[in-house]
DNA sequence: GCAAAAGTGTTAACTGTACACCCATGA
DNA sequence: TCATGGGTGTACAGTTAACACTTTTGC
């Protein structure tokens, strides 16, 4: 692939760090190395790319998202930059960038970027830099290539805080879901209990919920009523609390 | 200066925004352009290089944060990474990127951060990059070189939301000052008006400040009990903080 | 004695949190 | 009829927000 290599600029990457929700678990979307010298146990990485010089930085991440899962328009937010001069010193990263890569020993500093997909709707395949893509629980996670466990670290960091203040957590849903569905999803990511009267009394004040008439079927209890997000309401919401922002 | 020139990464550069606080009005460092066209008109920037290859990034910010104004041990936090490839597209920006860069039509992406200082004990002095420093009013600065105006605000917003959780104004601060300067500073940066009797109350439960003996002298009113920042206090409450943040 | 900022308490509204029982369904 | 999760209300604690007068100093 020396003609893709080409157009690539060798000193700045970004990577993203993309969660997902399996309605019980936050997830997050991992590659093995797209080549390994035989008999080295893989590693896993965050997906993420050189960038091209003719986009910006946060239409390089959409490229290299929708690449790698199928998808546009996704929620992103950019986490920071990463640039420790050693970040791709250890052995094995160091094997792996002189496949990938057509200046392997530039020093790279990389962009950043966590999002949030619905993964029923996400169709991986793998792509130019990765052999295969898969999602992982993010509580397995021990272990990535390079300084990539410290940018998960800090993408979850920043989710926490952003689900906080902003209710982005839909974008991690299917288009319908539960109440419980929502509160549970709260709960693995700020990763602590939430009482779901509490709960359901914070959300429903912020009137960004539609009742469906649909119900749950085919459960062995009583069945939950589906709503949808109100993305209008929602907007509105935000852009009232910007105006707040700075008077 | 081309000795100094082949050292660097004519990809990444770092910018600065420096916070200072005059007592009164929050403040920030600006810098002249190295060089003009004669003739031109002044244009303001936020002082700024590009990395060093052996630096990590944030040492990067410090190394340009000592050499402009001659402190070291500066708070600093990273605001995040901009770069749209036509950032320096502007005709007077060009002109001063061929003058003071090598390649001054390679694509940089800059690394932002925002850091506070202490206006008193810093001694600016015009360095490698800047032509002349100097202090001008936040709310005075409606333009900027490049997308400078866009990493301010940026990192105004992030002062903004930093400080309401963190107590790190007094780096801003000279060694000992009054409550009434503290609230001031509050105003400043977060642009309204606090209550004193509240905001007293607030700051004294935090139980970060140390009340001097010393008292204003030749004010024509009734002296305030000058106080001093706990760090270690500081410290210890922070760090219980990011013990609660997870569970 | 007057102007100017320091310093000090109380009350009401709101927000967060803890907690337990009945309901609808499938098996 | 039992197991399972859905759905609901109340009371207390803590936090925020609004508000006015006395004190000390220089002039």
């Amino acid at each position: 692939m020396p003609n893709r290599k080409s157009l690539l600029n060798p000193h700045i990457s970004i990577d993203c760090v993309v969660f997902g929700f399996d309605l019980e678990k936050l997830m997050v979307l991992t590659i093995e190395r797209g080549a390994d010298a035989e008999g080295k146990k893989l590693r896993l990485a965050l997906p993420g790319d050189l960038i091209m010089d003719n986009q910006n930085l946060d239409d390089n991440a959409s490229r290299i998202l929708l690449e790698l899962t199928g998808l546009s328009n996704i929620f992103m937010e950019q986490i920071g930059a990463f640039g420790d001069p050693n970040r791709t010193e250890t052995e094995g990263d160091k094997d792996w960038l002189k496949y990938i890569r057509d200046k392997p020993a530039a020093r790279v500093v990389t962009i950043a970027y966590y999002s949030l997909v619905n993964m029923m709707n996400s169709n991986l395949h793998p792509s130019s830099f990765a052999k295969s893509a898969s999602w992982l629980p993010v509580k397995d996670i021990t272990e990535l290539a390079f300084d990539h466990l410290q940018i998960l670290q800090a993408g979850l960091n920043k989710l926490k805080s952003d689900i906080a203040t902003k209710p982005i957590g839909y974008h991690l849903l299917p288009e319908k879901f539960t109440i419980t569905q929502l509160n549970n999803l709260y709960e693995a990511i700020l990763d602590k209990k939430i009482d779901k009267r509490n709960f359901r009394r914070k959300i429903s004040k912020l009137d960004i919920l539609i009742e469906l008439k649909e119900k749950q079927k085919d459960v062995a209890h009583k069945p939950s009523t589906y709503v949808k997000f109100n993305e209008k309401r929602y907007k509105k919401l935000l852009s009232a609390a910007e105006e707040n922002f700075s008077f």
